[in-house]
DNA sequence: ATATTTTGTGCAAAGGTTTGCATAAAATTA
DNA sequence: TAATTTTATGCAAACCTTTGCACAAAATAT
């Protein structure tokens, strides 16, 4: 036995369908009678609307995809959480997809939300990604892009990034005001425009303070995880002239070398500080707790949705992109001096 | 200008609609020249069939839900994470919901996801869940709903679960065995299986090696939250006779016992030992690292896609339900004495 | 009592695709 | 050449809902 439809109602009430959907969507023109009638069979058939016949008759999927790199870092999923909570009072559906911070798989996916005809898509790109010619295609098919975290330059479309660069400035002026000298990077995939911004920031640090830069100092991790952090502070930690701090991507890269910095009974911070980026909710938690940059996730979170939302609800057609930078807070723990 | 569809590509070859969808469905009775041609004009338009159409004509959504009870924690990331893989190749897409805990919002989901027309649901109940109406309403609509992590217990339905019992019994024997005498619990929010389970094994194990239960020391947690195992550790550290050991119903618990310890000069393990549960990534690069249970994430989540895959290929339609135990690996860190 | 307005309902099309059945045209066989 | 089979295509219904337009019946105004 197949769900109940309104034809089935109406069947049963020896009236037209359109009687039964006029008193269900509380229509004018329909006496109190037969929608009383209507809506009591409905109650008691346990009546649902079939939304994939009002979805192709309005051509519109009610769905909202949203596209990360992966969903383990606390980041990325409180990001999605707070996309969830602004859309929990609209009638959109949230389609989670996850690229692994790969190019070839996140144009897959965009391929696949095409399919799936998307009102409207949300997207941090890969760290390799830097062609956008997949989302060019979307917005091509009038569907609004927004993108967040990690910007796409070149790109035109509404964004909602975070200001990596002056965070980073600020987290190594900090260092060189608590008198580090040899300040190393933890640095990204060569590719992600958080890793670029954050660099730049640390060179202009070290410029503006007339501090050397050394190239061996500045370290590319593979990936953004902690076996890729333990690599590379290894490499770090082992020049002949290791630095006396290091200010890392993130904060899992940060966590991996404070745990080989303990290893080799460096003493943090007195013979190395360390700074992360995006305080992870255990960062307060490691021994020595980590000073990081903190990142407004929730505010991310939101504002892309309700840019989105904006558009969807057809109110500005043609108004300019948006262009929204958040700011970041320094945090200092005991992972770096105070000065 | 909407989409392209499968009539204009047929208006513009002068042939039936009918014709254009047998051709780009490779049906046999299309002569070579009429499926070129349309394949050819069908990619030139640059045509995707819409699914809206499609999902309607065969009455099914494609779509299979998933509900958590939040995703910021590694856990369930890394499950919905497994999830999506298993799903990655077959026609199936995925719609993540988050319940945060709460058995209204979790009510509200299933309806939701009820009204989406899911072909299928997999879900790990929120810790207030104990009345199961909503997911047999499911099943008595004929879409199949497969259990993981937490029990539903009176609920017919598959099942993939862990064997938190035997792996809390476990951890608990191990720190008697290494001589801990005054064991603490900090269990989890008192409703949900996954607490009752691991308080069972740490009951039984006590038992059987006759050390006297003592009350204080077991301690509900109200959240799985860094903050709830806070202020319990706390708690249970300032008993006049404080206990030498505890094991923690997660890891984020255990690393909170972890940080009131050290914050009052407990030595870990020597007077304090710490056991967790889950082995969270950042759990092995704390001070001390943390000895804890590991759970088989990814099986869990892979095995229960393919649960329920299976049932949407309708391969076994009367098979009774599946029930599928893992067993845990425990981890002995720093955090406790190695017997 | 007739003309006009209001009220309540039904018809049919639209949204895009698939598919069983019918049929015309072509190819084969007798 | 006529009869039969094969091949290729079209028609129309089905999936379920919404909505503009038409229309009958009832209520009001003249």
């Amino acid at each position: 036995m197949g769900r109940i439809t309104i034809t089935d109602i109406a069947k049963k009430l020896k009236v037209a369908p359109s009687t039964v959907s006029r008193a269900l969507n509380n229509h004018a023109s329909i006496s109190e009678k037969t929608k009383n009638d209507v809506i009591a069979l409905a109650e008691k058939l346990n009546y649902e609307p079939n939304i994939m016949a009002i979805n192709l008759l309005h051509r519109k999927s009610n769905l909202i995809g949203v596209i990360v790199p992966h969903i383990t870092s606390h980041f990325y999923s409180a990001i999605i959480t707070s996309i969830q909570d602004m859309l929990s009072n609209t009638t959109f559906n949230l389609m989670v997809c996850i690229s692994n911070e790969s190019f070839e798989e996140e144009v897959l996916l965009i391929q696949k939300l095409e399919k799936l005809h998307v009102d409207g898509v949300l997207i941090c790109t890969s760290s390799e990604t830097n062609n956008f010619d997949h989302l060019k295609k979307m917005q091509n098919k009038g569907i609004p892009v927004v993108v967040f975290d990690r910007d796409c330059s070149g790109l035109k479309a509404d964004k909602v990034l975070v200001d990596c660069y002056s965070g980073s400035f600020e987290a190594v002026e900090s260092l060189i005001q608590s008198g580090c000298k040899k300040i190393a990077h933890l640095a990204g995939p060569q590719n992600s425009s958080t890793t670029k911004q954050r660099l730049n920031g640390y060179l202009d640090a070290l410029k503006k303070n007339k501090i050397p830069i050394i190239k061996e100092y500045i370290h590319h991790v593979s990936e953004f995880t902690f076996n890729s952090g333990i690599k590379a502070s290894e490499v770090l930690l082992k020049l002949k002239n290791s630095p006396d701090a290091i200010f890392a991507v993130n904060d899992n890269i940060a966590i991996a070398a404070i745990n080989v910095a303990k290893k080799m009974s460096i003493k943090i911070p007195e013979e190395l500080s360390i700074v992360g980026f995006n305080d992870d909710p255990h960062s307060s938690f490691m021994t020595p707790s980590l000073s990081t940059v903190l990142q407004p996730i929730f505010s991310i979170g939101m504002l892309s949705a309700r840019i989105l939302l904006h558009h969807l609800k057809g109110v500005n057609t043609k108004i300019e992109f948006r262009h929204e930078v958040f700011k970041t807070e320094l945090i200092i723990r005991e992972s770096s001096k105070f000065l």
